[in-house]
Parts: C-alpha cells; sequence; structure tokens
DNA sequence: GCCTAGGTCCCGTGT
DNA sequence: ACACGGGGCCTAGGC
C-alpha cells in the first residue's frame, strides 16, 4: 500500500497533490475547512465548516459533516473533476453530464489528505432479501398455500408488468402471486391487482390474486378486499429458516 | 484543529486510540484491509480488501468501497460501538438497537487513522424543491388556471391524508391540488383521487383534483382519464423563474 | 434515453 | 411504536 498521506498542506499545495492523484485515478480523501455549493435538480449552499470530502476511482464525490449517515453534498460515479488554486482556496468542481449538475467545493484549509488507490477485490453477498422468499417460495410453494404449484417466475404481463409467479392451485384455478419482503400497503395491492387484470384476460379459467408479505397495512387490507384479492403473511426470516433446512442450489444456479 | 493522524499503526496501537477517540465522542477515519459483516434486516457479509471506514460524532458509521455512491455496509445514528482487539485483528462492533442490527468490521492492517472533533456549524439551505413550487403557487395561482383562489395549504383531510392546496376555480367550484416536482406516475394520480374523494364528502359542492407535475406517466394518465381528474404541467425550474422576478417574503415567514 | 421496481433505503412528521 | 410522504434519493434491469 503506497498511500500518500500529508498534515496541514498550504492550499496551493494541495491542490498540486490533488491534480496529481485525480490524474492518476486514485482515491482522495481530504479533511478540512471549506464551503459547498450544488446546482442542478435543485440547488443548494453551505457555508464553511469542518468536513470530510471522499473521492472515488469511480469519478463519485461525497461531502460529509460530521453528522449524519447521508452525504449533505455528492455526486454520483462518472463525474468529471476539475481543481483549482486562487486566493488560497483549494477548489473542486465536479460536473454529472445528464443530468447536468455542479458540485463545487472551496477549502479555506486542508488539515489532512490521504491519496491512493485503494485495490478491493472482496466479494460481497446479501441475503434475507426478496430473492431469498421467492427460491424458497419456488423450492416449496407450500409457504404459501397447500397445492400450490409454481408454473412460471417473473411472468411478463405486457403493460401490466412483471409478475414474481404465476402457478395453479389445487382446484386448477390460476395463480397470480406478488412478493414483498417488508410491510405492504396499497401501492402493492395496486400493483397485484394489474398483475390480475391482466392475467384475466389472457387466462381462460378463474384467476386469483395472492398478495405475500410480512404484514399488510390498514389502507392495503382495505383496498384488497374491494378488489378480491387475497393475503398471506411470510416473512423473509421463516424463508430463511427454510433455506437452511434444505441443501439447495445456489442462486446463481436458480437464476439460469 | 487538533487532528490526531497515525500511519501504519499496528492493530493493537490503533485499538488503543480508537477506544479513545470514541470515549470523547470524535470523529474518525480508517484506511485499511478489512473484512465486515452485517446482520439484521437482511445479511450480508463481505471478504477482505482495502477501504475507508468513517464513524461520526452521532453515532453512525459508513463503510466505503473505492466505487461506488453508496456505502457498502452501515449503521444510521445513535448506534453503539464496542472495539477490540484480538489475534491481531481490530474489531469494531456497531450495534444498533432498534430494529437490532449488528455490523462487525475487522481490519487485518490499519493504513491511515484520523481521529478529532470536527466543528460544523454552516449553514445548509435547498432551493426548487416541492417547496418552491407550492410558495410560487401560493404566490399565483393562475400558474395553475386562471382565476384559480386559493383557500388553505395542506388541509387536513382526515384519513386521506394531506392534500397540498383546497381552493377555488372560477365557477366556484371546489378544486383539490397535488403538486409534484418530478414526473408523476400511478401513484401521485392514487394520492389525488384518495383527496378528492374525502373532498367530495366533506364539501357540498362540486369537486375537482388537479394534479400538478412536470409531466405525467402514460399509466398515471390512463387511470387519471379513468378517475376524472386533471393534470396541469409545470416544472420547479419555471416556478423558480416566476420566485426570482417577485419580491418575496422568506420561506420561512410563509410557513407560520 | 425513459420507465419499473427495490432498498439494511434514510429522514422528517404526525398519530 | 407505526404509518405516510419525500428525496438532488441511488441502483439495476428492460426496452
Amino acid at each position: 500500500m503506497g498511500l500518500r498521506i500529508f498534515k496541514g498542506l498550504e492550499t496551493d499545495n494541495a491542490y498540486l497533490e490533488l491534480k496529481t492523484s485525480l490524474a492518476n485515478n486514485e482515491s482522495v480523501i481530504i479533511v478540512g475547512d471549506c464551503e459547498v455549493e450544488y446546482y442542478g435538480r435543485a440547488s443548494s449552499t453551505l457555508t464553511r465548516g469542518e468536513r470530510v470530502v471522499m473521492i472515488k476511482q469511480d469519478g463519485s464525490i461525497l461531502v460529509h459533516r460530521p453528522e449524519g449517515y447521508e452525504p449533505v453534498n455528492w455526486q454520483p460515479p462518472g463525474c468529471l473533476f476539475k481543481v483549482d488554486s486562487l486566493n488560497g482556496l483549494l477548489k473542486i468542481v465536479a460536473t454529472r453530464l445528464s443530468p447536468h449538475e455542479v458540485l463545487t467545493i472551496s477549502f479555506h484549509k486542508v488539515y489532512v489528505m490521504v491519496c491512493g488507490r485503494l485495490y478491493d477485490k472482496g466479494i460481497f453477498s446479501m441475503h434475507a432479501s426478496e430473492d431469498e422468499m421467492k427460491e424458497a417460495i419456488r423450492l416449496n410453494p407450500s409457504l404459501i398455500e397447500e397445492g400450490l404449484r409454481i408454473l412460471t417466475s417473473e411472468k411478463d404481463l405486457g403493460e401490466a408488468g412483471y409478475a414474481d409467479f404465476v402457478g395453479e392451485d389445487s382446484k386448477g384455478n390460476f395463480v397470480v402471486i406478488e412478493i414483498k419482503r417488508e410491510v405492504a400497503g396499497e401501492e402493492e395491492v395496486l400493483q397485484l391487482a394489474r398483475y390480475v387484470n391482466e392475467a384475466k384476460q389472457r387466462v381462460n379459467r378463474p384467476v386469483r390474486g395472492v398478495l405475500v408479505a410480512p404484514s399488510l397495512r390498514r389502507r392495503g387490507q382495505v383496498l384488497l378486499e374491494q378488489l378480491k384479492l387475497e393475503f398471506k403473511a411470510l416473512t423473509p426470516e421463516s424463508c430463511k429458516r427454510f433455506l437452511k433446512k434444505v441443501p439447495r442450489l445456489s442462486l446463481l444456479e436458480f437464476m439460469e
């Protein structure tokens, strides 16, 4: 690791180092006293204060205040950087082309600057998402109801969108299934209703619609009853527990 | 500024410094080689790689890979930290109480560590959001239609939620107005429909519903027609241009 | 480019 | 605590 670390740099020296770093596509962290302006979909100003600015190798940039999860200002990956040194200020202009947005950071003081390429080939894997619920249901449709058979996943229903699953119940009814990892509401019921209506026009037999989620909000319950749809409570945790018990294909194999 | 900066610390020394920093409620930035685990609403693992970890004064923590706008793992403000040094590893455990979630970061190597309190009393101000559209419309309802009068803003419509505005047109009809800063869709039409239905039960005269947004998606258009609601195209930019021309009260004065 | 759908979304606000 | 609405949301996938 060849990180270059600078303490208490004058802004004009910081400018030179930063220019080199950006030319070499390095990551840069700057801690210092700055002000920030943004113009684009919205616009904002932030007066002077001490912050952490992170520039990443993919052309993203974040301005972090000493509190809060979110960056106060930022630019997503792929933006263009221009740096300048004038009147004792280190100026960083990060421009995004589409939509056209400009972020300008002006450092009055640079306390610390860390420059260097970071090597990260680590593998990130996530679990207990909607995908895991889908896999569990595919392997064991009786998690939703006894006798259910899954026919297709991610069924294209044209204008209506994509149903998570379509299947068939023990009585031969067509079943459209929409799965949510979290508590569902009106929006999710409406989504299912679209799929069911579309399916009714395509299938020459009774069509049921089942919303699968950990729970359903009051408004969603009202709409669900009006539209004569059904709800089945199921949590990602219970799906995960089920998957643990079953020797199974990997998610990747499932996807192909 | 009294930032403490450490290069190439052994993990056990990093542990001691980090413990002191957290006890003093300082911000900490660590650049190093680490692995990460998360368990909570979902769960994830991330194998070894070089990353930037930021701990903030409000108890939030972010793990940033060298690419991407978003942190790969994180914990929002208010979490509890526990640090440990064992087997040559610096271990940081950040726990959130509700929902119960645990983030564990294990550093194999610490390249740089920066510790210190940051002072940021800067003032952040945002413009051209939905609020600015509302203010422009309030000052000049004819941006929506000639002869419109605004009666109240944020009218409480009980179960149905809050309409952005209610007003009265030149023919004495009651008008419910929903404003969106961005392209609107089905969801926004549905929201307006709720407000209109609620208003109809409360007002003893014809009720119109107008959705105001830069544009309306196809699906939204269909639903809008079905529900006999109306759409008026208006962009935040045009509202901003209007506001610039008018000497006006501040947003704060408007809010009271 | 637009549109759809999801997220450990986060965040404020109100009940 | 839950629910609802908003965000410069961001991100990924399809067309």
